[in-house]
DNA sequence: ATAAATATTTAGACTTGTCTAAATATTAAA
DNA sequence: TTTAATATTTAGACAAGTCTAAATATTTAT
């Protein structure tokens, strides 16, 4: 059985993975698990050791069959706590993150399923990230950003690559969420912001909120 | 912030503690939590640091009123995650025990009063153990045996003593839960099993059954 | 291709919670 | 009330995960 702090690894790993493609270095672990160079030097020589992820000296790491398994488990997890807070027990979508960091360290072979059957096996979370099936089976967003995609049509927000609270605050505060349907009105060559329109009226967003939301064409 | 080791200590005096109303000695607090008398020993210091238990070189702890407090805060949340596990989710009352075990140490201040609105404030848990309230309040069950409770009368069953998995199997072969009305017709005086009556049919129970049986005069 | 900058690993130490073995207290028995 | 049994504490050690400082490797720049 795996320690709270391996399965955090793997997670911190596989994201990374999935973001670089190439092997994963130990520096970016550390910076991303708040955490030091060292330390992380220790805990790949320990996944290592128990075959969950491939690692040579100097070479950075990346995870085996079986520790990509197992991470596409924890955010399975996480992401379907994460559903449970927000839709049955009404948190905030900004709200929900670091307790289901807590929750997806629960270890059960059937709470998972119990709670997928429960939720009614919901395909994304509140932030729009798909949730793995069973199998581990899992799609991941097209890199389809609202700051990157033609004006004067017609999109849906499908996700948000930022999950902090302040960028979901923020949308909260215009009313943007997944599902809205957004139009590029107009962009400003000097920052990159865009005017939109949304829920029958217009405001200017910045280029760091158009290229945090996801969207699809309608 | 309490490790999840602390809080398992404190539930454990705090049950010790309703069991034998004197301070609870570190022999009884090992064998509860399967350790060793030395580490035992360690902890107590360290809660005592924290001022959370009374401790006196071989005279064994108390609890202190902000120890009782966080005692009956796990206690409660260990309760709430049992109702929502059978409840919600649909396990077995004799499957929630270990789950909560792991659920009850999830940090969040909301959680908790979110989880207990959500369930409709229930007042007992799967095995009939009262909810401690938001402020800790707790109406803990009289010692009210089926075992020593007088022939040819009617009560209905409130709680279970033990709830291991093995004790709530054998009652649900019998079909007893909480709610059912029992009657006593025989007492066997060799072995002080009994014969009841339950659900229109009768039959044998052992004394170790009626012992960890909490009743109530109907 | 050598030097400078950056990344990574090693060495040694600390904390938490645990253990065994030995020392000391308390309690029960004779 | 002295001895024997039992309970408790201390001493010293270990594993997990972390840290700082120092040693090595790799990469980048000149
Ligand atoms: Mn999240
Ligand atoms: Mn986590
Ligand atoms: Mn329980
Ligand atoms: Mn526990």
């Amino acid at each position: 059985m795996l320690t709270k702090t391996e399965e955090n690894y793997l997670k911190t790993i596989y994201s990374l993975e999935l973001l670089h493609s190439k092997n994963v270095n130990t520096t970016l672990i550390a910076k991303e698990l708040k955490t030091r160079a060292s330390s992380v030097t220790d805990m790949l020589k320990k996944l290592a050791d128990k075959d969950l992820v491939n690692y040579k000296k100097y070479q950075g790491v990346k995870l085996t069959l079986n520790g990509k398994n197992i991470a596409v488990k924890i955010i399975r997890r996480h992401r379907l706590w994460e559903v449970f807070l927000v839709n049955k027990l009404h948190y905030n979508w900004d709200q929900v993150h670091e307790l289901a960091e807590q929750l997806e360290h629960i270890k059960s072979d059937t709470l998972t399923d119990k709670l997928e059957a429960f939720l009614n096996y919901p395909e994304f979370d509140p932030h729009g990230d798909p949730i793995p099936n069973k199998d581990g089976d899992i799609t991941h967003h097209k890199n389809n950003m609202l700051s990157s995609v033609a004006i004067n049509n017609n999109y849906v927000i499908i996700g948000v690559k930022d999950s902090s609270s302040a960028f979901l605050k923020l949308l909260d505060s215009v009313n943007l969420k997944i599902g809205s349907t957004v139009k590029i009105i107009s962009k400003e060559e000097f920052d990159s912001s865009m005017v939109i329109e949304s829920n029958q009226n217009s405001f200017s967003i910045s280029h760091q909120t158009s290229k945090n939301l996801y969207v699809k064409k309608i």
